[in-house]
DNA sequence: CAAAAGACCGGAAACGGTTCCGGAACTGTT
DNA sequence: AACAGTTCCGGAACCGTTTCCGGTCTTTTG
């Protein structure tokens, strides 16, 4: 009586091959859809791939044929919250294309002295990477070397020939300044993001912009900066509202710092939207549940997942283009949060 | 003039050799930290990798040495929002072990009939598996086959030899009710998670418990089911408030029920927690962020995702073990949405 | 009908590592 | 001085694919 082995063996494409009585050649033909096989063949071999149930090893394949099929996504550690909505847009595009995920926290303080390159240079076809906290510079030798990547919403402003998507912020800021104004609101505060950021100066330009255009000269006083949480977004909150004529609305840079106003506003017994409005960005699930529910201007997360997939697919492609920056456009959500001002 | 190649080319361990006039196997040798290396030969050897940034092609390195430093993580494609904490306490785990992850969606609609086995055999050294669709005897066949893994929070019931992390349902369960009962309610409704699951059927049974040691009959009425999202929650919610005698507390299965418990309850005019108390389950984010914010049972997510990957590690280092199955403590966070009943 | 073209297939050389095995040089023992 | 034992190192087999190249057999062409 035979042996029965303990754990069943991997079978491999040799194995397949004398099975179906053809070479590996053909085996590995059929595999990849590759021509020179008669019809025939090709569904004999077909059959004992899926009796089986065979799958090439992809460690050879990456080996042999330079591409192994899997993409690295870069993601800061502590994921900031809209990460979840950029993911599930990639993931979603790239198990279409039969590509498999490596997700790489960067940031970690555990994080030897390995760039991205040593991480997944030789594992990964390509890469994404979102919100690097690496400078353009690093990022331009990173493009030298011969890596292929996409940089979503980069931090930093990008050399011209770093592929990157990112959304409207300047836009996106218009639409929820003139939503404030229109309602009547002439004493907007802001609270912007860290200094430096494109994110932050873009829609700190479209902030000024949108004052400009109603003719209200910009008031120092009335702009805050903070990190992009709950609850340094209260502590600036707190700032604008204890100013001895405190603004009747809010722009923050984002959803978090919007809902850190909210909680101010609570603790100061100040009501929203009567008293104050408060309009936020991102759109994230946060600010549904929140209450008030936040006005908010959208960013279309899972697309911007899906574009950079399929400009990174196209990049590997060796596809050449005329332009490598796309820019998604934003949209004003109106939920509870804004309203007319006081007495007017 | 020597022609500069376009893209600097990746250089092997042919190269490092050769600059290091040693042998590929030594440079082998050092690279994994092997003996049989001469302390100045390592030395010499350790400074040609680093000054050239030199790593193992990872590919490589699978093929040859049948582990590829690549460890699967399997996880719904719509996140369930208490994933990100698994995942952040995985992922720091699997750094500090030098692993990478490689991120794989189940469920998708595109799935094709490919199996995990399929994608995950023969690229990772094995998996963390959240949340699993696939049934016991399913995971039963991948553990013969060979591969090795653990799983994260079971849906349904495993049977023994398949490993498992999870948290203690039923005392988390257990402690929510004790804390309701003690602030004096008697008529406690509750929102079940789908039937079957063992999460569902766990915490149910600490409903029971505790309700049975305060001397209270269970009513049937005041038991709805619901899936584990906001929408539900609040139908769920709704069909209890509309009682012609309501409960005083609704304990909940997860945090986003108990969200929709409030906006139920919030729609009714019925103010929490002086007219109703609300206790969840998970404690997400949300938790903090709602209004009132919500007493909660916390599960240990971080601490999960270690411990899955400690578990997964000594697994793959072929260690045999008493006990497959990890069970960490939950415990109850009081907040705002709790308060002793009405006339009580 | 001979020659050229095309369809189909197999052998074998990569790809870049890890590790077994054997050999050289050195050390210590009798 | 001969020998055994260690330490250190290099050659080469091997892992499972892909793909180039060339060969056979059939079909088309002049």
């Amino acid at each position: 009586m035979k042996h029965v082995s303990e754990t069943a063996q991997r079978l491999n494409i040799r194995q397949i091959a004398d099975l179906a009585g053809v070479s590996i050649a053909t085996v590995s033909r059929v595999l990849n859809g590759r021509g020179d096989v008669s019809e025939e063949t090709r569904e004999l071999v077909s059959r004992v791939i899926r009796e089986n149930g065979y799958t090439a090893n992809r460690s050879a394949r990456g080996l042999s044929a330079g591409r192994t099929g899997l993409v690295g996504v870069l993601v800061p550690l502590v994921f900031p919250a809209y990460f979840s909505g950029i993911l599930a847009g990639a993931a979603e595009a790239l198990s279409e294309r039969d590509f498999q995920i490596v997700l790489s926290p960067t940031g970690g303080e555990h994080e030897r002295e390995v760039s991205i390159v040593d991480r997944l240079h030789g594992l990964t076809d390509g890469a994404l990477i979102i919100l690097p906290e690496e400078s353009s510079e690093e990022l331009e030798r990173l493009l030298d070397s011969g890596f292929r990547f996409v940089v979503l919403d980069p931090l930093m402003p990008l050399e011209e020939r770093i592929p990157s998507v990112s959304a409207a912020h300047t836009s996106g800021a218009d639409q929820a300044m003139k939503h404030l104004l229109d309602l009547g609101h002439r004493r907007v505060g802001q609270i912007t993001g860290p200094r430096g950021w494109v994110a932050t100066e873009d829609r700190r330009r479209g902030y000024r912009a949108a004052l400009a255009a109603a003719g209200i000269l910009p008031d120092p006083t009335l702009e805050q900066e903070a990190e992009p949480e709950i609850d340094p977004g209260r502590a600036a909150a707190e700032q604008l509202l204890d100013l001895p004529e405190r603004p009747t609305a809010i722009f923050a840079f984002n959803d978090n710092i919007a809902i850190g106003a909210i909680q101010a506003a609570r603790a100061r017994g100040i009501r929203v939207p009567e008293e104050l409005s408060i309009v936020g960005f991102d759109d994230i699930e946060h600010a549904t549940i929140v209450t008030p529910a936040l006005t908010t201007v959208r960013q279309p997360l899972a697309e911007m997942g899906r574009t950079a997939v399929s400009l990174l697919m196209r990049l590997l492609e060796g596809q050449r283009f005329e332009t490598l920056h796309v820019e998604l456009a934003t949209r004003l959500v109106v939920r509870d949060s804004t309203a007319p001002p006081p007495h007017g």
